[in-house]
RNA sequence: GCGCCUGUAGCUCAGCUGGAUAGAGCAACAGCCUUCUAAGCUGUGGGCCACAGGUUCGACUCCUGUCAGGCGCACCA
């Protein structure tokens, strides 16, 4: 149950009757003090202009249609016209049954209209996977993750620039190092290239085969490993490009073929073909963006570093050429995540591919683990550039927010584990503040969730289990959960039983164990 | 020069798409373990939300400009 849309819907049906008003700008909000209740809105206030009425006399007719619904034990009308809305311990406490009873308590289908491919990370296989990388999995993971759980149909995919020059110069590096000759000045030089000199095999497949390793490990996994070569094989790109041609998004000027983006939004049109008749990188990616738009994908998503948002607008505007020439409504969205230094120490790493001196996204996770490493990269608003220092990391240990939720999902397991008698009761189980408090939680996780998907910002999510840790360790340090009374035992443990719940499910959005003992 | 992102407590960051008294965590200080995990809890101090204008009944949030930092501006991939 989603109140916060129940509440949109209700009040949107108010504003309807009483004032003939159609919006759906219906902003709710969470109060920070309580005394304001458990849901707030500012729409009497939003409106008041635009209906010519006072926002109290709004916010009345509003709140005396919505007093008939017994979700609510109180309605408050405050200040020049917010209105305060306060749930009923009955729906609380269902709430908490419902959340104990669901393992799926937190899932939707409010986005299953949505057939996403969403490609992410997409490292070029010329040297191991670093800490950015690293960045875009944890986040896309957990995005995918997110989406699937509101009903989306998700298709996780990687795409391997298996073809290029990069990896001609690749192949050059591993044939030098091979044969003790020197590195080309403008190949590879990392230590990882003696290492691949040494192995059987395709170099490139080597270097692909350590990165899925190392995804594994980070506990990242791909529906698909789209090679780039393929589009090359089979004819693609020159499809691609004949279709362009023919629909008219094309010229030609200097001996090479552009493609007419501005036309789309794009600030200067691109080249396809060169003069030297080789396809550029762009031609190949829109016969990839063509083909994810054949598969019958109705949107697409990718995520990029900081370091490509050059490319955006142009990918947006083929996108959205193909959408209208193919006869299709897509949705597309670019997300651009900012970049990650490496610290040690507060000393920068260089992270250079040539230098051989990068630090591996592996040497990371195996330095301090999966964990703690998924939740420090997915905890920030991706538009954030993020230092990543490994020693604090480290350090923290022990004053670390991971550890912090992760120990919350432990002390719960622990106090079950001394528990015989596993009965739960819900009834009158918000008997305290703490209590209640932890139940208002419970019941906005799915809100928390479906606001998190749609905005695709994983680090909602992280925040808010460590709300949630925080009001259960707080419950935990107020109120003896097994007690003599055994009726007070089962409220109790229906309650860390809920918190429980969430925080796994929270964690495993984000990919994190939740440990039954620490 | 142009474009994108960022600027909030000493530090690292939230701030729910324009609302009520701007919140956490670290760090600092003062308390809480004979009972379920003290990796926890309670309290105190700490703010010109980069700066200057503007829009609005109302701005950390929107607009303009300035300053500072990051990243881009290829017939490279």
């Amino acid at each position: 149950m989603n109140f916060k849309l129940l509440l949109k819907e209700k009040i949107k049906k108010s504003l309807k009757d009483n004032f003939g008003l159609e919006t759906d700008l219906i902003p709710i909000t969470y109060p920070e003090v309580k005394e304001f209740g458990d849901y707030a809105t500012t729409v009497a206030l939003a409106n008041s202009k635009i209906l010519k009425k006072s926002p109290k006399e709004i916010a009345e007719k509003i709140a005396s249609d919505l007093s008939k619904e017994k979700i609510f034990s109180k309605i408050d009308i405050a200040g020049p016209g917010y209105i305060n809305f306060y749930l009923s311990d009955k729906i609380l406490e269902e709430g908490i049954k419902l959340s104990i009873s669901n393992e799926n308590y937190g899932k939707n289908d409010l986005l299953k209209d949505k057939n996403i491919i969403l490609e992410y990370v997409s490292a070029n296989p010329t040297g191991p996977l670093h800490i950015g990388h690293g960045r875009w999995a944890a986040i896309g993971d957990s995005i995918a993750n997110l989406l699937s759980l509101c009903g989306a149909k998700v298709h996780r995919e990687f795409y391997i620039n298996d073809a290029g020059n990069q990896i001609n110069l690749l192949r050059e590096s591993v044939e030098a190092a091979k044969n003790g000759k020197p590195i080309p000045e403008n190949g590879y030089h990392g230590s990882y290239i003696e290492e691949v000199a040494k192995m059987d095999g395709d170099p490139v497949q080597n270097l692909l085969e350590m990165q899925k390793k190392t995804l594994a490990k980070f506990r990242v996994n791909f529906d698909n490993y789209f090679s780039e070569l393929t589009l090359h094989s089979n004819g693609e790109v020159k499809k691609t490009i004949e279709f362009l041609k023919k629909s008219g998004h094309c010229y030609e000027l200097d001996g090479a073929l552009w493609f007419k983006t501005t036309e789309f939004g794009d600030d200067k049109d691109r080249v396809l073909i060169k003069s030297d008749g080789e396809y550029t990188y762009f031609a190949v990616d829109i016969a990839y963006h063509k083909n994810k738009i054949e598969r019958g994908f109705n949107t697409i998503i990718n995520i990029l570093g900081a370091d490509h948002h050059g490319y955006v607008g142009r990918i947006t505007a083929a996108i959205k050429i193909f959408a209208k020439e193919m006869n299709k409504e897509i949705e597309s969205k670019i997300l651009i995540g900012q970049l990650v230094s490496l610290f040690r120490n507060g000393e920068p790493v260089r992270m250079s591919k040539r230098t051989g001196e990068m630090i591996t996204l592996e040497e990371v996770i195996d330095e301090i683990g999966s964990d703690a490493s998924r939740y420090f990269l997915v905890m920030r608003k991706a538009d954030t550039p993020l230092d990543f220092d490994i020693e604090l990391a480290k350090k923290q240990t022990e004053e670390n927010p991971v550890f912090y939720v992760q120990y919350a999902h432990a002390r719960i397991s622990g106090v079950l584990r001394n528990i015989h008698n596993k009965q739960i009761v819900t009834d009158s189980i918000i008997d305290s503040p703490e209590a209640r408090d932890i139940a208002i939680r419970i019941i906005r996780y799915p809100e928390i969730c479906l606001d998190a998907a749609i905005n695709m910002e994983p680090h909602r999510i992280t925040q808010y289990l460590e709300d949630l840790s925080a009001a259960f360790h707080r419950f935990y340090n107020q109120h003896r959960i097994i007690t003599e009374d055994e009726n007070t035992t089962s409220r109790r443990l229906s309650i860390i039983l809920a918190v429980k719940n969430i925080l796994k499910n929270g964690l495993k959005i984000i990919g994190v164990e939740a440990p039954e003992k620490m």
